[in-house]
RNA sequence: GGAGUGGUAGUUCAGCUGGUUAGAACGCCUGCCUGUCACGCAGGAGGUCGCGGGUUCGAGUCCCGUCCAUUCCGCCA
């Protein structure tokens, strides 16, 4: 060992202790006589001190000749501080250096090594070994370390078996792009990357691995977000002779115990909503409960008032944003700028201010009374303070529009802090969704999970109406992990597979080996994935997940610290009987 | 594929209605300083204003195109 301890770990206790450290030189202050230096590495930083006339004069001069990042390796004796830094954990003792060695030297990095770096995303990206060095970046990977160490935890402890399926597998026309890999033994032919491990854990249910997880990489070749990297990682469950119930429990416990042990917070049960009523009172199926502001459904008493906007619209609904009244008008205008966005998409806002000194003033007093805005005040539940905001239109178009209003409102009125949590289930979600463009069906999840039994007899005659056993987890707003109970059973995958528009021997050819397995004794079967890298970064408080990965890809899908995706040579196209077009 | 924002020193940014030699902070270099810890003091170096074209007597600034970054929409079963 070159060292006999960290940079984070030496106390008062340990004065007159002999000590090697090794590290990173944070900072160099040479104040003629007496030279400091911070020396740094993942625990924490020491400070190491050499003076004149008691150093030797090699030891001053080689830590006066390293620099920011430079790696040295100082011996030397504990020593109590004569001024103490309370700032720091180590900060009550030094390192009086004796022999110091210069292991390598650096140059100078091109951002600063600090919590508050200079550096901006690009630079970080490039020199991201550098931006990993940062406590705040270093952390996150530590946070993502403990969610995965308690999450194996936990699901070892219920008796999960963890299974790897493999990472070379088959394209589906379904879903997502896949990535797609050439096969060199078998020229024109590709393996596809998996979206999700899902039909294996399937098979894996039929197999009798009756509790199965992996935190496993999968693959998206879709256009990147904050929150979005064409290689994620999910936590992957499938359970077998479970109902919905039991996963739900089950999975819910994994989030409290992640909760538990990751930020010492106790989590409240996790409440129940139907996708229905989340569409009907937040416009999402993802909704933000951190915060009340439920739309209240006004049409019934805004319309016949002869007020064209409304008498036209199929819904008027709105929020109550508490304590908002005295909004000015400007503020007011840019929440219309706001919604009328081009990514939003309203035409116009109406609202009703509750003013503190009890009048009420609107922006369409010529179309209603005093005693009609009451109406609607009453109805919505405001009170003096209290600003309503409505829009009416399409009915789910004008839910979504106000989902986004109402979670502008909530970040305007502070309503969205990064550390109150708030989770909860989506339950019922449509098994179905008709896909306008193309005529037919698409499954809202995916095409192997099954009908509520109570509403299979509607798959033959109204296909929109039937729900599913599926089931999101939301926090904060954030979809964090989903799944279902799955079909298990020949002749209802058959049929399923029928209503999103595969031909027979198109079903058979892509999933005839699923199907097939289910003639042998498949059991009844349900699971989840959770997002690891979202559930990171909500953990962490961060909107963005790139921070909670080692080595993200940027917005275009380039690594560019070792700049890829990159061509490749023709001798290795060649082997892969791949033409690539020039373009 | 579409919309917004941005691109000026190593870095983060300022730069007005177009006008003399393009600035600040941090970083970097040199010197001084025996308790610094956002160290201090004195001095210094450092610029293809993303790229290409246009308007103009004159462009970092205006116009057109293009590239890059970033956020959102589409997309993400």
């Amino acid at each position: 060992m070159l060292r006999t301890h960290t940079c984070g770990e030496l106390r008062i206790a340990d004065v007159n202790t002999q000590v090697t450290l090794c590290g990173w030189v944070q900072y160099l202050r040479d104040k003629g006589g007496i030279t400091f230096l911070a020396l740094r590495d993942r625990h924490g930083l020491t400070q190491i001190i050499a003076q004149e006339g008691v150093s030797t004069p090699k030891t001053i001069k080689l830590l006066q000749e390293t620099g920011r990042e430079f790696v040295i390796q100082v011996k030397g004796k504990v020593i109590e501080r004569s001024a103490k830094n309370p700032k720091m954990p180590t900060g009550d003792i030094e390192i009086f250096a004796e022999e110091v060695e210069i292991l390598n030297s650096s140059k100078v990095p091109p951002f600063l090594i600090e919590d508050d770096t200079d550096g901006g995303d690009e630079l970080r990206m490039k020199y991201r070994y550098l931006d990993l060095r940062r406590n705040n970046v270093r952390q996150n990977l530590e946070l993502r370390h403990q969610m995965n160490r308690y999450t194996r935890q936990y699901l070892d402890e219920l008796g999960f078996m963890d299974v790897e399926t493999p990472v070379l597998i088959k394209s589906t026309p379904e879903g997502a792009r896949d990535f797609v890999v050439p096969s060199r033994m078998n020229k024109g032919e590709f393996y596809a990357l998996p979206q999700s491990p899902q039909t294996f854990k399937q098979i894996l249910m039929v197999a009798g691995i009756d509790k199965y997880y992996q935190i496993v990489k999968c693959f998206r070749d879709e256009d990147l977000r904050a929150d979005r990297q064409p290689e994620f990682t999910q936590i992957d469950c499938e359970m077998s002779f479970i109902t919905q119930e039991d996963i739900l429990n089950t999975f819910e416990g994994l989030i409290k115990h992640l909760f538990k042990n990751v930020k010492n917070i106790e989590l409240p049960a996790v409440p129940r909503m139907t996708y229905a009523d989340a569409m009907k009172n937040y416009g999402s199926d993802k909704p933000d409960t951190r915060f009340e502001m439920t739309f209240t459904d006004i049409t019934e008493l805004a319309q016949g008032k002869n007020f064209g906007v409304f008498d036209q619209a199929e819904i008027v609904v709105g929020i109550c944003a508490k304590g908002a009244s005295e909004y000015t008008r400007k503020q007011l205008d840019e929440l219309t700028e706001f919604i009328k966005r081009p990514q939003i998409g309203a035409k116009g806002l109406i609202y009703v201010q509750f003013k503190t000194d009890g009048t009420v003033k609107s922006s369409v007093d010529k179309f209603f009374t005093q005693e009609d805005l009451q109406q609607w005040g009453q109805k919505m539940g405001a009170e003096k303070g209290d600003l309503l905001l409505i829009l009416s239109g399409e009915t789910n178009k004008t839910r979504k529009q106000l989902n986004e209003l109402r979670l502008e409102m909530g970040t305007k009125l502070g309503l969205r802090d990064k550390n109150t949590f708030s989770a909860l289930w989506v339950l019922d979600f449509p098994l179905l969704e008709y896909g306008e463009e193309e005529k037919r069906y698409f499954a809202m999840h995916h095409p192997f999970t099954a009908p509520k039994p109570e509403d299979e007899h509607l798959l033959d005659t109204n296909p929109a109406e039937v729900r599913a056993n599926a089931y999101d987890m939301v926090i904060n707003g954030v979809e964090v992990g989903g799944g279902s109970i799955r079909i298990y059973q020949r002749p209802l995958q058959e049929k399923m597979l029928g209503l999103l528009g595969f031909s027979p021997e198109e079903a058979k050819a892509q999933f005839g080996f699923l199907m097939e397995a289910f003639e042998y004794g498949a059991p009844p079967h349900g699971g989840i994935a959770f997002g690891f890298d979202r559930l990171c970064s909500i953990f962490g408080g961060a909107d963005s997940i790139r921070d909670f990965i080692a080595f993200p890809k940027n917005n275009a899908g380039r690594d560019v610290m070792i700049d890829s995706p990159s061509p490749i040579a023709e001798a290795q196209l060649q082997e892969l009987n791949i033409n690539v077009k020039k373009v």
